[in-house]
DNA sequence: AACTACTGTTAAAGATTGTTAAGGTCACTA
DNA sequence: TAGTGACCTTAACAATCTTTAACAGTAGTT
């Protein structure tokens, strides 16, 4: 996640402000998809991997609101910006009711928007375990992935590059879904068949070594990816 | 935790203002501790337990951003919101720079400022908490949606991502509809005639292993979807 | 009652994943 | 330079999950 794209979902109806803003965050790194309907949206949001959703509160088809219902439905960790046109404090209310992360109103400064994805992203991140040292607690085990080693009281294990790297992502996505095309375009640089073979290999190698405590557990998604289960 | 009433820090050099808000924040049932000055405000942090800080930009002695740095030092993950006068970016940017989690610009409207604290907490709680609530209670069984388990007294069943996802979506909807196609959009990404049929065939299996408990049922609502029926 | 649209259920077909073991590749060493 | 070993990929087959098809049943309509 540290060198991976942070990824954007963009809804917004109004065709200018939609590309504008859009190519303003792919100038800043973001890789932004833009939706014009909160429908096309939620199917958006369904297929692919976002780290954080802007959305247009007035949109023709599925509103901002009841789009974000539906993404806080799927994953209620994601990170939602609203914009609006209307200033007003029932709107306000509703956004945050619906558990926004933030809220702007129209017209904006587009730095400041910036600033307040960033600001988002960079709390989100704090909670995610992102600690700079790369040490990750995954029930008995300590894995430290700038080492490659995994650690169970006194019986340490080295891993190798592609080991540590799998397991990392993992636990940087504990409880959620490690998807499986962004680890494969992440770890293994492209996306094919062949590739994603080698990589459910790795999970069972991952799998062999986590088995000392049953607590843990690396479950499949079908067709989406890996789910690394543990508590402490 | 729960039941303790939040204790909030404000440092606000103007005194209408200041007195203002205090007395609309404790109404509305929070603690609130008004300092007059950056100095003042950093000595009343060190002494007392808060749980966010809001904080005007500019005051004498120590102004607002100062204070957060000295804030952050001590405490990395206090919540803190600023307040300033000035509109501009460089404010802004500042602000966000020495991590903000909010940032409002005067005149404000002050439900507004409530409503952002509301959100500012909510999601602090969650960071604690660690993952969200994905645990429901139904009948004699409790379901993991996480973990994927459908456990009764101390026989656990393993549930297929599918299974998990409908049953998941079932519970958040307890005893009331959980419409078809939001289900099909949400679970099956699109909604078609095949998909349709395959929704069903889960429903069956999803019957077959609550049958054990004959106060369970998921009835069909026909042309709108289904509801899962469960008093505990 | 006859018709239609929807739902219930089962089984087979299709797709993805789990696992093991056999090949490559590369760096290092004898 | 051949040999060794660590690492990664590919192949092959087994196991599991999901979709599709087929037919039976049910509710609502005319």
């Amino acid at each position: 996640m540290e060198n991976a794209k942070i990824r954007v979902l963009l809804a917004e109806d109004d065709e200018n402000l939609g590309m504008l803003l859009k190519e303003y965050l792919q100038a800043k790194g973001y890789e932004t998809d833009l939706f014009k309907d909160g429908e096309k949206a939620f199917k958006g949001f369904k297929t692919n991997h976002y780290d954080i959703c802007i959305l247009d509160v007035m949109m023709p088809i599925k509103d901002g609101f009841s789009l974000a219902k539906d993404i806080r439905m799927v994953n209620s960790n994601m990170p939602i910006l609203f914009l609006t046109a209307k200033s007003m404090k029932d709107d306000v209310l509703e956004g945050f009711s619906v558990g926004a992360d933030d809220y702007m109103t129209k017209p904006f400064s587009i730095e400041e928007l910036l600033v307040r994805i960033e600001a988002i992203l960079r709390r989100y991140r704090k909670d995610q375990g992102g600690n700079g040292q790369n040490i990750f607690r995954v029930g008995i085990f300590e894995f430290d992935a700038t080492k490659q080693t995994l650690t169970k009281e006194n019986d340490s294990r080295k891993l190798t590059t592609k080991e540590s790297e799998l397991l990392k992502y993992l636990c940087m996505n504990k409880n959620n879904v490690l998807d499986r095309n962004f680890a494969l375009k992440t770890i293994w640089i492209d996306d094919s068949y062949f590739n994603a073979r080698s990589m459910d290999v790795y999970i069972t190698k991952l799998r062999k070594y986590l088995s000392d405590d049953p607590t843990i557990e690396i479950i499949n998604v079908r067709g989406k990816g890996f789910k690394l289960i543990s508590n402490p």
